[in-house]
DNA sequence: CCCGAATGAGACAGTGATGTCTCATTCGGG
DNA sequence: CCCGAATGAGACATCACTGTCTCATTCGGG
């Protein structure tokens, strides 16, 4: 049987999640293959982390799609748009902290995704949906960090999987502070 | 002159946030030290990132001190750590995603931080000020990653400065949501 | 069943970082 | 000014990881 390549990836990812370090021969072993075959499908480390890199880019772009961000109500798209990441979250949370591959040339891939993803606060923005005090560029970011937040916190057993969703929506979008009128 | 202590683990913090992998030698570099000096303070890697740990839990916990917690309206309570954490917000944004501290056992002094966090909110709950559908462990999750997601953005440059503070603690409090009535 | 492809196990050299050492030089207080 | 402490520069062995290779074994389609 050929070694079914994502799955090698999905758990080199959990893996990198865990701990960023981790050498070839421990993601081999994670992934339940030997290091020559783990060379044999990646030439090396760097490809290795590129492919997770496509690999997350891609998945992030399709969470956008099936959430239909350009779709209705801002809020309600930025819901679904969280919601959709649910599968991608583990692979985000490493790559948000990857900061190496800042090093490197970036990959164009993620100019797509934050164009698309600040679109979106920008247009709760306009439709006044959203607050004008943050920019959609921060917002943004603090997607991104809020979506890593989570999956650290469920991988930690400090929130239970089924929440990660709500909690970090419900963050973002309504913060901490009660509301005294809806 | 004895080369500044404080000093060479400010300059680690500042390269690690931005290069988790430095090298001993490119983080003597930074810190305008040799190598040899760096291995004279500091026996080896472990023991640099455990100074800097304690560093780091040692100034939050002061930012906790500064911020008086324990004091007044939660959520300007809030507004004042925030405020506080200023100058720690970099050394908070390396070790949040170093995940290698984990492995190792876990240093004390996150209990501490953490009790004292999670009271804030906890109190903030019980005084009607945060909505008590975000767990306070959770409320503390993302304090974290969003001090770090706003380190990291002004690091950047996708956001300025000064406004750092009052990013974080506008989303951590308010959310991205426009509110309807006040 | 058979044969080619895929895999696992391990050897191997190369590489970069580490930790320790020595020695010459610089610094600064007395 | 002088002397001891601190530093810089570099040598050195060690270690872990990497990337490549070989060879025996296993797998699975025809």
């Amino acid at each position: 049987m050929s070694v079914d390549r994502d799955h090698v990836l999905a758990e080199a990812a959990a893996l990198l999640t865990r701990k960023a370090t981790a050498s070839m021969d421990e993601i081999a072993k994670a992934a339940g293959i030997s290091r020559a075959t783990l060379h044999r499908h990646f030439a090396g480390r760097d490809a290795l982390v590129r492919a997770l890199e496509d690999l997350g880019i891609e998945q992030f772009e399709r969470a956008l799609d099936e959430a239909r961000t350009e779709e209705g109500d801002a809020a309600e798209a930025l819901r679904r748009l969280i919601a959709a990441t649910e599968p991608v979250a583990g692979i985000m949370a490493f790559l948000y902290t990857e900061n190496q591959l800042y090093e490197a040339g970036l990959n164009e891939g993620w100019n797509r995704l934050d164009a698309r993803v600040t679109a979106l606060f920008q247009r709760g923005q306009e439709e006044g949906a959203f607050r004008l005090e943050l920019s959609p560029a921060w917002l943004t970011e603090a997607l991104y960090g809020l979506i890593g937040a989570g999956a650290w916190a469920v991988q930690d057993g400090r929130v239970a999987a089924k929440d990660r969703t709500r909690m970090v929506a419900e963050l973002l979008l309504g913060g901490a502070q009660r509301r005294m009128k809806q």
